[in-house]
RNA sequence: CGGGGCGUAGCUCAGCCAGGUUAGAGUGCUCGGUUCGGGACCGAGAGGUCGGAAGUUCAAAUCUUCUCGCCCCGACCA
């Protein structure tokens, strides 16, 4: 194997593919997707991943606005008595602040927190804003970064800071802010599904992983390469919790003072982590079409200016083309070897590469070149934006079923505790089981097997289920496995 | 904070166990030339407080002690 006497980066990766975590951080930093920082535990986000993100980004917040909600600003220092006013809330965070004290060269009077979430703060502003139904519902969105005292960080998956969108909403009625979080957990199903490529299932928390102060949780629960899950999206329900914490009331229709239910939901920038890990390979990232940042790269093969103008001359209707049909295309015109070039570029996961060098041009084609099973094709050159666009589609869709199909071959039903260990002791992926929803289950099997509980799968069991793992009647099905 | 491992060139590391001239390799970088359809080759060059401190010794990258930093596994989590 020729490959394998070249020491170069792609045979590290290759070495490195039987340690996913170590592959996960090689291809993140070699593709130039982010880097570590120089304070301990945060990122930096480089352009190549920053585009990326924006992608994902610029998705949910046309979904967000067109669900009629609006772009806020708040503040990223919260005073610890704001929130300090929601027992669980503060009690589940409190390990997580970072905090600062001074100000001025003087010691504060007190310490102001960096936001780790921004219930509290929105809960203090928005009680001037909400005086009557007629204010409801309020329906509010942020982007902004986040602190948490993570204690063991990886690139994207969990940084000491992150970047992401956190929404807020009151509502009049507990029905109305109910539906609300199914909407938004709904709309980051459409963003990993339909734009990252990346199938989930959708369904509640368990009781032991709610997010502290809600009524209850929703997430997304995606499945990596590796077979591990990785929760990409949160819809939270509060009920009237933070209402009354913060005493922030409205008046109804019969003109009582009444509480308001809220709501919040946010989705990061693990999305990226999430898409490197569920598509790539031992040559680095799989971007999809619609996500990815160069969805066409073409890489010109010339050895002399006369060639390199044949090529241009040839190539600029095409890309004149791609360009009106909002395609993003690059050409790679840096004067290097191909191989190289066509290394880089699958290591940057790009959907497509166009190879065009004199050969092609004599029979008036190019060479298509698809990076997920890099089969090669040759096209007409006329016929290019037309077959390009279809293949950016067909990709996509491919994409969506391979990762698919990858959770259906790592996923299993069973029925007993002891099946569930055997599982885990000698294969990874999703379990899913009928379950009581007892917290002791709960704790017996991660202590067993680590493995924890991803979502509650909605939709009815038989009535004579039993719990698979201590035997009482189940209530529900429940969907296990192990964790970033 | 518990359990492992690692600090030597920009990066990845060898050398350490059994101390001994001027500390090495690959890759990257710079210059020149030949090349160019899957990570080319030749030649020249720049680049090092061997993480830090103390100790043992005629002599320390190598042995001892202390210390600082990083990585992996666990606890915590988007």
């Amino acid at each position: 194997m020729a490959d394998e006497e070249k020491p170069g980066f792609v045979d590290k990766i290759r070495k490195q593919s039987e340690d996913f975590p170590g592959w996960y951080t090689d291809v993140v930093r070699k593709a130039q997707l982010a880097d570590y920082s120089p304070v301990k535990g945060c990122m930096v986000i480089r352009p190549y991943g920053y585009a990326l993100w924006e992608n994902i980004r610029n998705a949910l917040d046309d979904m967000i606005k067109q669900t009629g909600h609006e772009n806020w600003y708040f503040p990223a220092l919260i005073p610890l008595s704001f929130l300090q006013k929601e027992a669980e809330h503060v009690e589940g965070f409190a390990h997580e602040f970072q905090t600062v004290t001074h100000g001025g060269g003087k010691e504060l009077d007190e310490p102001l927190v960096l936001r780790p979430t921004s219930e509290t703060m929105l809960a203090s502003v928005l009680r001037d804003y909400i005086q009557s139904y007629r204010d409801l519902p309020m329906l509010t969105n942020q982007w902004n970064n986040v602190f948490r005292w993570e204690l063991r960080t990886r690139l994207f998956l969990r940084t000491r800071e992150f970047l992401w969108q956190e929404g807020h909403t009151f509502h009049e009625t507990a029905a109305e802010a109910e539906q609300e979080v199914a909407t938004m957990l709904d709309c980051y199903r459409q963003i990993a599904e339909d734009w990252c490529a990346m199938p989930v299932l959708t369904g509640r928390k368990s009781e032991g992983e709610k997010f502290a102060g809600a009524q209850y949780s929703t997430s997304i629960e995606a499945m990596m390469k590796d077979g591990k899950a990785l929760q990409s999206g949160t819809s939270h329900y509060f009920g009237d919790n933070f209402s009354r914490a913060y005493d922030l009331t409205f008046t109804g229709r019969s003109n009582a003072l009444e509480y308001p239910y809220s709501t919040s939901w946010g989705m990061s920038t693990r999305m990226v982590g999430a898409v490197v890990m569920a598509h790539g390979d031992e040559a680095g990232l799989q971007l999809p079409p619609k996500i990815a940042p160069i969805q066409v790269v073409v890489v010109p093969i010339f050895r002399s200016d006369t060639e390199r103008s044949q090529i241009e001359t040839a190539l600029e209707p095409v890309l004149n083309q791609l360009d009106r049909d909002d395609i993003r295309v690059k050409v790679d015109w840096r004067d290097s070897r191909p191989g190289f070039k066509f290394n880089e570029w699958e290591l940057k996961g790009v959907p497509i590469r166009l190879e065009v060098g004199p050969r092609d041009l004599a029979r008036g084609e190019v060479t298509l070149v698809q990076r997920q099973d890099r089969t090669k094709e040759a096209v007409p050159i006329g016929d290019l934006p037309l077959a390009i666009a279809a293949r950016l589609g067909k990709i996509q869709a491919a994409m969506l079923a391979a990762a698919m199909d990858f959770r259906e071959a790592h996923t299993s039903r069973v029925a007993t505790l002891e099946a569930l260990k055997r599982f885990f002791s000698d294969s990874v992926g999703f379990v899913i089981t009928p379950w009581c929803g007892s917290p002791e289950d709960e704790a017996r099997v991660k202590h067993e097997t680590t493995a924890t509980t991803r979502v509650i799968l909605a939709g009815s069991l038989p009535g004579d289920s039993v719990c698979a793992i201590c035997g009482r009647p189940a209530k529900s099905e429940v969907v296990w496995g192990k964790s970033y």
